[in-house]
DNA sequence: GATGAATGAGTATTCATTCAT
DNA sequence: AATGAATGAATACTCATTCAT
């Protein structure tokens, strides 16, 4: 798929081997810092501090604190993205091609517990461009598992109609996320192999209704 | 059950009959507030005039910013718990009965969308007991989803293990809030009542798999 | 001695016993709260509580927290001299007399300890009037011991003259002061008694030099 | 003698010659402020303008407002004690060493007024390290007065016990600070000149009682 | 390119005072 | 006379951002 477009971020410097490298130093000290206070309420200063560097130099790179919260939702999408593709087995096809890509998400969100958080959390404080940029992402994510769920549609194997094939896409997402947001829950509760089992199963075969009642859907 | 106990939120005014009218004032004003600008960027100058009075009399009924973020997820929870309690018909047993209980509270988070999302983006934001007191009455209302899907467990109606009963109980929580948290995306593609259809099949029936695969949970 | 005029202190009540009472009880509750927080720390709302009525009950009986000072140290002032006055032996004469005269005036302050540091601390934040009158009565008890060293100068029993008089008048009172301001030192030294005695001993006779160097004074 | 220990200020600006050089400012312009409208009238933003740079800045140096008056008091005792020490001729010996210590010492407080009656007055709002540090420092002067005495008791000179040297030494420090605090009666009446006189004949001889009436120590 | 001192708009909170009941 | 709810000016302190070195 072709990359989205990003939001420019301003720098003062010009090589940009260099803006790289900084910027991944400011995401990663800004995750840490963001999961631990809130965006809100870690200042500039200790996301410089964080870094290694100091304020003036941060200003260096970005252009408001705004971009430090662009720049993580951004490099998260991104990560999360790279290390699902890379636990994909081509090979796989229909259900377990499903399963796999489904399993395989929730073990990234896992892995990039406090990025995805992060990003899952804050992105409400984006404003403007930057806020359409990462909701793109979100939605260029979701049709992921659009596609994926259209496929085995394709090969007969679920009997979902397009609105359902969207809102499942929708849930896929969702479910890795709430593995984050509820962990003060569920990581007491669930190692993250009982999740994926259990969720994927919840997922394919709902409650394993024993007699269906009426077909909710006609 | 037995009301969960409260954070003492600190008064200056004696009569209780005015604080409650008071703060209820409060609490509408800060949840629309809450709603446009976000907790962290709404200003108590900005509360206070929306609820109707000056800075001094806010400071009156509440001892600092956070108790208004406190008041306003405690009272969304209750809230929330007596308008879905008003909608059940006591007389439902079985997967109906079920399917009542999850249809009712999609429609009551559909009703109170601004006050649900408000408490779940900003709950995280709160500190201390006031954070204990509000993950408390989450809870609760997981139980409450837990009870009853315990009931059709033993009316023989599933076949969920315990531990996929409490999975399921913080599934049909966070689908409820996922109406409103990513509401910017399925609003625009399903209505309340296709979203209550299509996400009862699924917690029901799953993807409708036609030819299970193996069954993930032996 | 004629009473000073005293400052107009504004009251919307109109029965004069009931205003005396009730300012009584507020220089009491004042001075007690002024001694542990400071006047500038201790607010209207606390004066009011610890008199035992609202705090527009206080206003009725005050026009401005300023009042309350003004109340606090013109009242220490006359219960200092009636105290006082109430504790000398007219019967005495000469040294007798002078030494009676500071050593009581000692003594009342040491009774008095509270109430004079009070007036004595913050006697500085009155402004205008309140302030002009207040230190009126500085001078007026100043003067009270000028009298009575001018008497025993007239009776030929010390050499000073004017103006070492006015000072000497001065350090009476500042030493009387001085027991509560540096309580936190001298009190752990000494006991009133031995205070006294050596206070007593030093005017008189100062450092009891041996050998008189040359005098400082010719 | 070893410089007491002093409570920490912090400052975020790391250039200490910086620090220095900018909490003199500070000092400075609050010692003036203080005195007009005492420490508590007075805003931490008049202090910073008239420190010359913006309330930011001035929160660079100092941590709370506290600060600046623990600053002001730490200083005007380093003040003095400097001061002071340049005045004495060390070949003195005797009454005249005495002598001229007190005298050097009333000259220093004459110089530095404004300085003193702020630390004077406004020391008691200091809070906990702040106020034990300062009182430390009120000790040792009182210390330096009383290493003093006894040096001309050993010389047989005077006829002090040692609980009157240490009385004396508080004497001789309230006596400067008396100065300042009484400068709205004793500088109408006496120039500093005429002060040193008297008080030092006061000192040393007392009320010069012509026939000593019945020694108060026996 | 890096630094960090300077800036000042912005914010939560307090508290003396008023006034309707 | 007494009450206490309402008011809003005032104030300490923070922090994103700039810019001279």
């Amino acid at each position: 798929m072709s990359p989205l477009p990003k939001k420019d971020v301003p720098s003062l410097v010009k090589d940009q081997r260099l803006i790289d490298k900084r910027r991944a130093q400011i995401v990663k000290a800004a995750v840490q810092l963001f999961n631990e206070k809130g965006y809100h309420k870690a200042t500039t200063r200790e996301v410089a501090k964080a870094s290694g560097f100091s304020i003036g130099t941060l200003y260096e790179y970005i252009g408001s604190k705004e971009d430090i919260l662009y720049l993580v939702c951004d490099s998260v999408y991104d990560e999360v993205v790279r290390k699902w593709e890379k636990l994909l087995d081509k090979e796989l096809r229909g259900m377990e091609r499903l399963e796999q890509v489904v399993e395989a998400y929730f073990r990234v969100v896992d892995v990039l517990q406090d990025e995805v958080l992060v990003m899952y959390q804050e992105t409400k404080s984006l404003s403007g461009d930057a806020l359409k940029y990462v909701l793109q992402k979100e939605m260029r994510m979701k049709e992921m598992f659009e596609v994926e769920l259209e496929r085995v549609r394709e090969a007969g194997l679920i009997t979902l109609n397009d609105r359902q094939v969207s809102l499942a896409a929708h849930q896929i997402l969702v479910l890795g996320q709430m593995w984050t947001f509820r962990r003060w829950a569920l990581q007491k509760e669930f190692t993250i192999d009982e999740y994926v089992r259990y969720q994927l199963q919840q997922l394919f075969y709902g409650f394993s209704v024993k007699k269906p009642a009426e077909n909710v859907e006609s």
